[in-house]
DNA sequence: GTGTTTATCGTCAGAGAGACGACTATGATC
DNA sequence: GATCATAGTCGTCTCTCTGACGATAAACAC
């Protein structure tokens, strides 16, 4: 509905407070992992919460998410289609505002989802006491008994969050996102297992990443860092979007 | 980074407000429309904008998004999948909070998409001077300067949400939310040619729909409400995900 | 009845994916 | 240096699914 204009005098609402809260997934010895701080104060102290902030008032949402990323970790992310530089990927992922979701105020948290390469260290930098990277198949997929949740509504946001990456890297090509600035197709294959939890062929995998017009694009050396017959190094292509699909295998 | 606890105190914070904002489509007349409310004050007097309001201090952001829907439709929707039940779907969007979105103050919109069966009339209700179902095709892919553009960044939570729609229904059987409880293949066949823009091949979509598991369950009943040959009516099935998805023609 | 409209069933060719064989090029080990 | 293990790359076969399109069925309008 259409508001009087006197619902919008600020004293005649309880204020919202408004944070951003990160899901920072990376893929760090072939498996999916995300970014945990541990809460300093209460309520939750001593819990492990996604790292997050309040937004500033001359701030957009998705700049205040960068700005708390390059806090938390000095990555500077970017949500441009088609990067081709070092940085990460930042996405919106949702928004969470249950009423009693922080049991000091209301708060309302717009989620969001970044996809960084490896990290050399975890740097627990800002003023969070510890921070850590935690795989992911541990926080979820877990009854709630099992160890220690995390702070707030945090786990659901993860959940979300892992889902999304999971479902995004089908259709899109932002697997990328995780690797190396140039990185070989069987690279590529190892973050499509490690953010599925599943094993791949590597014969058609290559075939179809390889067939997929502006997916790669042949940086022209080679490496053998992963051990084995020299692998054709890559860069991340133009294309955003993959057509066909490369669907998760079932069951 | 985790805050110090002073920085709770409401007063140290500059109050945000937030809003609601929905993005209500249907289809009519083998169109895709959105549900538009005229503004009776300033800022945007006069101008079309997406039914909304704000968020209730003890209500969630659904919860909001649920009760603006019934005041403005008298809709009844609900987020939970597989509804076999006449009201709409309901989901979030995305949030919108750039820092000059109002003029007047900070507003955060959580977005929400709307996908409900054509309604009998457009029945404007609660206290907006008027409403409408506007086709999505005179609103969106114009240049601004063709016609009148929708108030805030509201033109841009509508192609959000048509985008959304467009490509929720590739992979889920979420179209039937478009159609009444009882509905035909044909029916639904026009439901993704008015949601896409496109013109589909009747045989092929019908094998494919009737071949997805789960998608569609027959009622028993048959119609002729379309003209021609008697058609089966269908319920929508439990199944939520369509696998393989039916993707959009190309270009 | 004839024509029109819509629904439904079938057929065929091509694209794409899963399963898997074969070969290549490196480092590690004996 | 020969052998082995590891990883990368190319090919083949089959099956499924899709797009194009023919054909038939069952209603209504005249």
């Amino acid at each position: 509905m259409i508001v009087a204009m006197s619902r919008y005098d600020p004293s005649a609402f309880p204020p919202f407070a408004v944070t951003v809260d990160l899901v920072v997934l990376t893929v760090r010895e072939h498996a999916l992992c995300a970014l945990l701080v541990k809460r300093g104060e209460a309520p939750f102290q001593g819990y492990w919460a996604l790292p997050g902030g309040f937004v500033r008032p001359d701030e957009g949402l998705a700049e205040a998410a960068s700005r708390e990323l390059a806090e938390e970790t000095g990555l500077r992310a970017h949500s441009t289609p088609g990067q081709a530089t070092a940085g990460a990927h930042l996405e919106q992922l949702a928004t969470y505002g249950h009423p009693q979701r922080d049991p000091r105020m209301r708060v309302v948290s717009v989620a969001y989802l970044v996809l960084a390469p490896d990290l050399p260290t975890p740097r627990p930098g800002g003023d969070a006491s510890s921070a850590r990277w935690a795989p992911v198949g541990e926080l979820l997929g877990k009854t709630p008994s099992d160890g220690v949740p995390l702070a707030f509504d945090h786990g659901q946001i993860l959940a979300d969050g892992v889902e999304r990456a999971r479902s995004k890297i089908e259709y899109s090509s932002l697997a990328t996102a995780f690797c190396p600035p140039e990185f070989t197709v069987g690279e590529l294959r190892r973050v499509y297992e490690a953010v599925w939890g599943v094993v791949l062929d590597p014969r058609n995998f290559h075939r179809k990443v390889t067939g997929t017009p502006g997916f790669l694009l042949p940086s022209g050396g080679t490496t053998t860092r992963q051990g084995g017959r020299p692998a054709q190094l890559f860069t991340a292509g133009g294309a955003t979007v993959l057509n066909p699909p490369m669907l998760r295998p079932e069951s």
